[in-house]
RNA sequence: GGCCCAGUGGCUCAGUUGGUUAGAGCGCCGCCCUGUCACGGCGGAGGUCGUCGGUUCGAGUCCGAUCUGGGUCGCCA
């Protein structure tokens, strides 16, 4: 039978109760994690979000109504306990924070009982996800994950803090939107009101922030939800949050300088963590030319080289082959791996196959510095000399290389220089090297559209010394935008947007956009340019992934606190469901088969 | 949409070349225990091996399909 609570008030939470307050009467309110009857003495570690604390019960402090009650505590019981906290007469227990305490029940009150719950509820869970997700609510019970949302909202409070301080305005931006069909898919609300006519989820709130630079709000800031309906991903959710923000009058320079303070000072309140600033900066083509990547991670080398000279007219039909195609031959220096087993090396290959590429060659340089390689037949021994002297092979190095177009090169070589680095061990989890990407290209050709397609988006400016190419030669134009990226992971990115009409006119042109359709889609925003509009900037962070970084998790799930599966249900709403018919007819929608 | 991994009591797992009654630890239930904290002792309950079909004298084990969950490629301006 559940108990009031009436006339009692905690005092204290479990977790915050130290030997500073011994010889203190407290009131303690939490779950019952265990209980350790002895016979004549009952232990019980009683937790919230604090952490655990002991409390002892004996018969004649507590009276022999309540120690009936303290034997038939179980897991996960709600209690309240009244006592006095003591030194432990008994052993200390290092493992606990209050380890050196506890506190002697002198009342208890049972205000819930609970069912046995399907998983134990513990720190560093070994239960499948499944389970997990489906009971969230006990799954949230567990310190880990309660750690994790604790550190999100620090991290949230460091952000508010800080932008406020440094004269942000916090403006909310609508959820319902107008559907734009450029970038990811839509989230779609049916209109009752208008039939046939959808709302839209924003995806980010980047027309509106711009607005507010119309509208003279300076520096606008904003905790957003974003919500994108496209396939998940460890690092990925359909409905996601983040620190998105928007300045006036500022060029490239100002954005990064306030972000990389803004990321700085949170990570040092948050979690005590100092980033060195200011933050390295690399050009996207410097970063994709070394790492294959627009985000490196840079705690380690294993650069990719481009060999393409060092093989051309060389005796190897694959790499000659590329480049006749008009592609490229680059490799990675795999230090010290030249012993690598064959079954380990064909997985690699497995493992690039899933990028698109036909395969892997490889070479390794043997200790008496004699070759072993998949292709040393189809070269003489001088092309392989020269090839070796090209990615510096030493003995004891094993080379890995790949010959296809430059995009898929990159990609393949890129990830799997990062596979590697896991595999071996290189990756130092209490290392945070931040890094700017910048000048990212303006376009990106689409294979699917045939069109050029914003790599950024539709209104990010190019840089002044390549708007003579936009319509000559869209490939080649750079754009101002940057990316912040940390180990490897996006962390969040912007661009300094277009604010004169003509140039935006261009870029919808370039994008293949008729003047209709940019009108029907973003008319509001070219008309609001019209009546006088600031040069304006602006960035965005994904709060998830900040919080997987400093929480040191690769699982978004682990930040989130109802998070979503694979196929963007929710295993314990089981959201999305069907609905009843009349909802559906006041919509004018029907569900067909 | 493609590929890969996993599914055996409440939880985590083991289960040999296919062979009789499918095991363990934890948890759970009962009794005992006044300094435990991975408490201890004694006793007990609990499983149509994800599902369907096939091969076989015989399937947890082999084959096929399917479901569920995870990872990944495509996708994510």
């Amino acid at each position: 039978m559940a108990e009031s609570m009436k006339g009692l008030k905690r005092t204290h939470r479990c977790g915050e109760i130290s030997a500073a307050n011994a010889g203190e009467k407290v009131t303690v309110m939490g779950w019952v994690q265990k209980q350790r009857n002895k016979g004549g003495i009952i232990f019980v570690d009683l937790r919230d979000r604090a952490g655990i604390l002991q409390v002892i019960f004996e018969e004649a402090d507590c009276g022999r109504e309540n120690f009936a009650k303290a034997e038939k505590l179980r897991s996960e019981f709600v209690v309240a306990v009244t006592g006095k906290v003591e030194k432990r007469a008994g052993a200390v227990n290092a493992n606990l924070s209050t380890g050196e305490i506890e506190v002697r029940a002198d009342g208890l009150r049972i205000l819930s009982e609970a069912e046995t719950p399907p998983f134990p509820i513990e720190a560093d869970s070994k239960t499948k996800e499944e389970l997990r997700l489906k009971y969230r609510y006990l799954d949230l019970r567990r310190p880990d994950l309660q750690k994790n949302l604790m550190l999100r909202s620090r991290i949230t409070a460091a952000v508010h803090a800080f932008l406020s301080e440094e004269g942000f305005l916090e403006v909310e931006t609508p959820v319902l939107n107008k559907s734009t069909p450029e970038g990811a898919r839509d989230y779609l609300v049916p209109s009752r009101i208008h039939q046939g006519c959808f709302y839209a989820l924003p995806q980010s709130p980047q027309i509106f922030k711009q607005l507010l630079m119309c509208s003279g709000y300076d520096r606008y800031f904003q905790i957003a939800k974003c919500f994108r309906d496209e396939d998940l991903r460890a690092d990925r959710q359909p409905e996601f949050t983040q620190i998105d923000l928007e300045m006036s009058f500022v060029d490239t320079e100002d954005v990064i300088d306030v972000t990389e303070r803004m990321v700085a000072n949170v990570c040092r309140e948050a979690v005590g963590l100092e980033v060195p600033l200011p933050i390295k900066r690399m050009t996207w083509d410097e970063a994709m030319n070394r790492f294959g990547s627009d985000k490196p991670d840079t705690r380690f080398g294993m650069e990719l080289v481009d060999v393409s000279e060092a093989v051309k007219g060389c005796g190897f039909g694959v790499f000659t082959g590329a480049l006749e195609a008009g592609g490229s031959v680059r490799g990675i220096n795999v230090k010290g791996q030249a012993e690598m087993p064959r079954k380990k090396i064909d997985a690699l290959v497995e493992f690039a196959k899933g990028y698109g590429v036909k395969g892997l060659a490889y070479l390794s340089v043997q200790p008496d510095g004699s070759y072993k390689s998949s292709f040393a037949k189809f070269m003489t021994e001088e092309e392989l000399k020269k090839l070796v002297a090209a990615m510096a092979g030493e003995p004891g190095d094993l080379l890995l290389f790949a010959a296809d177009k430059l995009k898929l090169v990159w990609s393949v070589l890129g990830a799997l220089r990062v596979e590697l680095a896991k595999q071996l061990g290189m990756l130092d989890e209490n290392r945070y090297n931040f890094l700017w990407v910048t000048e990212f290209p303006e376009f990106e050709w689409s294979e699917e559209e045939g069109r050029y397609m914003a790599m950024h988006h539709p209104f990010t400016m190019p840089m002044e010394e390549d708007l003579e190419f936009l319509e000559t030669e869209p490939g080649r134009v750079r754009a101002k935008a940057y990316d912040i990226v940390v180990n490897g992971m996006e962390l969040g990115g912007g661009s300094v947007r277009i604010f004169q009409s003509d140039v935006q006119e261009r870029m919808f042109e370039a994008l293949g956009f008729t003047k209709e359709k940019a009108h029907e889609q973003f008319g509001f925003l070219l008309d609001a340019f019209k009546y006088g509009v600031p040069p304006h900037a602006g960035l965005a962070i994904g709060l998830e992934r900040f919080v997987m970084q400093l929480a040191q998790t690769d699982n978004i799930r682990d930040v989130i606190a109802f998070p979503k599966i694979k196929d963007a249900s929710c295993l314990m709403s089981e959201a999305p469901g069907t609905v009843d018919p009349k909802q559906l007819e006041e919509l004018h929608l029907q569900v067909t088969e």
